[in-house]
DNA sequence: GGCATTCAAGACCAATGAGTCCATTTATGG
DNA sequence: CCATAAATGGACTCATTGGTCTTGAATGCC
């Protein structure tokens, strides 16, 4: 028929989507987006329909990727202590590795969602998916007898997915192993 | 002399704090300012210097507050359960009445602390410094047989205020008591 | 009452923002 | 090898950005 597109469209989306993350929505601007990228202004508009809806396609990315860990570090056997235990150093060593980039979900809710229902009710869902995933874990553990009888799944839940938020911002002031390291061990002790 | 101020500064300054705080450093213009300020560009750039100026004279304004807020809470008599409690309770009630400006410390963390070693590094000490009174009191509670014996203070300081901004964050997305409550009654059982 | 100082209003600036458009390449199907 | 359709580069628009400057009115102290 024609032309056939010269770049990779997923290779592409996820440059723009590190820039996204590393930068936020307002501080990354088009010309960076296009350097990053490396395609013309036209394939941008073209293919991805704007800054906006390339935004929202990065952190579908995104989104898709980091639930799906958490998923499957769920899914993993093993009594609840150590699933967490790995889940959370897993963590820790990403955020360090991360440069200050810290987590996007956690980026985007702090800086759009007061000023965007839509999107806020998106970070809503996903955050309650993984609050769901944890809790159903977690009343499994209890019920397996790993944990106090009187213990509640959702509000742990709720408590993990706050701290691993947590975790992500006090890492953009103080990205050091041993702060982040104490915080993954005490919230260990959550679940005593 | 000459002609007195027009207006009062701090109270200015209070507004232009709100602004900050409500949308972040770069979402808000200088139009923005002047609008919600009340002064003439002029008055503006003789009074606070600039933009960036007036950005940290906020953040410094906004952190005395907070973390003396905090000092309070903690100087407060009684078990260091109940002062715990008291603590988070307010800054549940107080993060749901902010209708979603969460905390200026964490927006700026968010926003600015990875491009901005000067602001990193003062935003790591404010942290430091809640996180040394909080492990201070800790330690009085563990010497007085509240907490176990073997509890570490300074980790579980982290763990907090770690969990602070968590709590900010999901506020974000998820502005509900119940969801905040669970977290603040999930947080204590650190102490036990 | 005059001098000093600060006020507000607004013109102005250069830089940058996102987004549109067109003229030119480029690759493929026939 | 030609026609077609998509990809491309770059010029272009227009609003907005933070910041400077000038002007003239308002106010208080001596």
């Amino acid at each position: 028929m024609a032309r056939p597109r010269g770049f990779d469209t997923d290779a592409v989306l996820d440059r723009a989507m590190d820039a996204f993350w590393r930068q936020g929505y307002g501080n990354t601007s088009l010309p960076d987006l296009l350097d990053v990228m490396g395609i013309s202004r036209s394939s941008f508009y073209e293919t991805f329909g704007g800054k906006r809806a390339l935004f929202e396609a990065s952190l579908r990315r995104y989104e898709a990727r980091v639930t799906s860990r958490i998923m499957r570090a769920l899914e993993q056997p093993g009594p609840i202590r150590t699933v967490m235990e790995r889940l959370l150093a897993d963590m820790v060593t990403r955020t360090l590795a991360g440069e200050g980039r810290g987590c996007m979900m956690c980026n985007t809710a702090v800086e759009l969602a007061p000023h965007d229902p839509d999107l806020r009710a998106w970070l809503a869902g996903s955050f309650e998916g993984v609050e769901r995933a944890l809790a159903v874990r977690l009343a499994q553990a209890r019920d397996a007898g790993e944990l106090a009888a009187d213990a509640d799944p959702v509000a742990l839940a709720r408590t993990f997915v706050a701290l691993f938020n947590g975790l992500r911002v006090i890492a953009k002031a103080r990205p050091e192993r041993a702060v982040l390291d104490d915080i993954a061990r005490s919230a260990l002790r959550l679940l005593d």
